[in-house]
DNA sequence: CGTCTGACAATGA
DNA sequence: GTCATTGCCAGAC
């Protein structure tokens, strides 16, 4: 566990219920910019039983970078908080629930 | 040490 | 709107 580590998942955890962040957006907060991509790398780490709500992370034109099962499930995990999702991973009221 | 890879981003066609 | 290209950087090999 370093310190870039260490400062996403603080930055994540205080994501809002109901609203999303992009992998570039959590990174410059974390006070590290153009690490958008190590972001997911280190998200795709996380234990299955982590608190921590890596769900409500999507890249920066509003859609869900995963495929499989854990496109469906970060899908169902949006939708019961309130985003809706196309079948695509496009989502829907993108504009509204981003972080700005 | 050189290369490749990835849950990305910005830009241009 | 989508797709391709380029830049990015830490880890794996």
């Amino acid at each position: 566990m370093n310190e870039f580590t260490q400062s996403i998942y603080m930055n994540l955890a205080q994501i809002p219920k109901g609203r999303i962040i992009s992998y570039g957006q959590l990174a410059k907060l974390a006070g590290y910019p153009n690490h958008s991509r190590h972001v997911g790398k280190t998200l795709a780490k996380l234990p299955k039983d982590t608190t921590l709500p890596w769900h409500r992370v999507v890249n920066s034109q509003g859609r869900i970078s995963l495929s499989g099962d854990s496109f469906y499930k970060q899908k169902e995990r949006l939708e019961k908080e309130g985003i809706a999702i196309c079948e695509n991973g496009k989502i829907m009221n993108f504009k509204q629930v981003i972080m700005q």
